[in-house]
RNA sequence: GGAGGGGUGGCCGAGCGGCUAAAGGCAGCGGUCUUGAAAACCGCCAUCCCGCAAGGGAUCAAGGGUUCGAAUCCCUUCCCCUCCGCCA
């Protein structure tokens, strides 16, 4: 959510953001109704100033002795009280339309952020490592993967449907190693780990901004409250709503593991082979809690963080700026890391780590108190994937592939699989 | 699922129809004192909304109701605690 000064006091600057996102916000109108709603806010007031005053007199007339008098006025009072409450009803529906509609608007991009409609307006920041040469044509995850007897689309399809996948044997292994071998690492780095419900309530969605907008993105349980949660980022950062932090203890850097659950909706013919898009994917999250001072370098330790689990698996990839058409709806800057995949012959988003500012904060009631005491201030909130694992995992199938079929196991993830060097066909 | 108890400011806790935005304590901030600190004493110290301001309004888990007037009475929901039942 918006800061509401900035969009009554600069409407220019909230347009601009929506026209460089591409949005279709309906700011317009948030404005009728905010108006509406301040002059029907000091209607209000003025009323219920006097019904309070009135009413004290009553009270007052009361333990005065003035029986007649008091029993005169409190009657007067009454079709005062009815118009009040009549004025009450429709302020709230007024208010709750302004509510629903600041909800719709979109965090508004940080300057460095390139200006652009699409991906191809994405700013390269850097590349890391050298994509591996095959003397072979590499192969695809969805080709190695069946025929090592560790993926299983088909099965999958039966028993929940397309979009799923069935691990077998070194493969469910293999992302439970990564798992660890990720969250170990963040671990021995500071970051704290959380582990969290993988159902969480509507005002989380609305508090990291999944909600209202995205609805059809997301799982609901029927007859319940309870979504399936699309990210880690929804339950951890939402984890401290409504608590005012100290200073002291900022910034907080957590990792989480969870699935992660999503419809896709709208993605119908887009990366329908092998694991690119899924409706379930594991994934280790990383968020920070920051203050604005340092949030902006928070977002470069995150993103380094995020970096070195590609470079401790020795997976080539860049590091790319979003421009204001790509970048989700709650990021003021996202930074994406995308890893080689030799059996598509190119880079492939596998971690996404944003700055919020304070516009999750807003939502989500998150808070801190200045060092020194003074006004409670909204936190910055930061996120990024450190990482997908499914992607991770399809990485290294291709990376490391040989003629042969086989797949050599990173180094770095041996120890997680008993010492295992190669991943040879399965029975 | 059944029975009971409870949700008040950063925290603890009193209030149980008007004199209460809310006693008291703790924490915090400022001051007196002190070489400095502690102690003692004095003062300040919730959030949000409207308003240029003066000021006004709202908020005692959430929503609804009774009333001229509700933190206080009634109803519903949510959450927490205790006991019983069931359960991985």
């Amino acid at each position: 959510m918006l800061n509401r000064e900035l969009w009554r006091s600069r409407p220019e600057v909230v347009q601009k953001a929506l026209e460089a996102r591409r949005s279709e916000a309906p700011l317009d109108e948030l404005r009728q109704a905010d108006e509406r709603f301040r002059k029907l806010q000091a209607e209000l007031d003025g009323k219920k100033a006097e019904l309070n005053r009135r009413s004290r007199e009553v009270g007052a007339l009361f333990s005065a002795g003035k029986r007649e008098e008091g029993e005169a006025l409190r009657r007067s009072l009454g079709e005062l009280s009815k118009s009040i409450a009549e004025l009450e009803k429709e302020l709230t529906a007024v208010r709750g339309e302004v509510e629903r509609l600041e909800l719709f608007l979109p965090n508004i991009p940080h300057p460095s952020v390139p200006e652009g409609k699409d991906e191809r307006s994405n700013r390269v920041e850097r590349v890391w490592g050298e994509p591996p040469r095959f003397a072979f044509q590499p192969r695809s995850h969805w080709d190695l993967g069946p025929a090592l007897g560790i993926l299983d689309f088909e099965r999958a399809g039966r028993i929940a449907g397309a979009r799923f996948a069935v691990l077998w044997g070194q493969g469910a292994a293999l992302e439970r190693a990564l798992i660890t071998f990720m969250l170990d690492l963040h671990r021995s780095r500071g970051w704290r780990e959380v582990y969290v419900p993988f159902l969480v309530n509507r005002e989380c969605l609305v508090g990291t901004g999944q909600l209202p907008k995205f609805a059809e993105d997301l799982f609901r349980v029927e007859g319940t409250d309870f979504y399936l949660v699309p990210t880690a980022e929804v339950p951890v950062t939402n984890l401290h709503r409504g608590e005012i932090l100290e200073e002291e203890t900022l910034p907080r850097r957590y990792c989480a593991y969870t699935p992660c659950f999503r419809a896709e909706a709208g993605s119908y013919g887009r990366d329908v082979r092998g694991l690119i898009r899924q409706h379930q994917f594991d994934k280790v999250e990383l968020v920070h809690l920051a203050t604005p001072e340092t949030s902006y370098q928070e977002l470069e330790v995150l993103t380094h963080q995020a970096e070195a689990v590609l470079q401790a698996l020795g997976l080539a990839y860049r590091v790319v700026t979003l421009c204001t058409g790509d970048m989700g709806f709650a990021a003021a800057k996202t930074y994406d890391l995308e890893v080689w995949l030799p059996g598509q012959g190119c880079y492939r988003e596998i971690s996404s780590c944003s700055n919020c500012e304070d516009f999750q904060a807003r939502r989500a009631e998150l808070k801190y108190r200045p060092k020194g005491g003074g006004k409670a201030q909204y936190l910055h909130t930061l996120n990024g994937s450190g990482l997908a694992v499914g992607r991770t995992l399809i990485a290294i199938l291709e990376n490391y592939q040989q003629e042969d079929g086989s797949v050599v196991i990173p180094e770095a993830l041996r120890r997680y699989l008993g010492g295992q060097e190669l991943l040879a066909p399965e029975p």
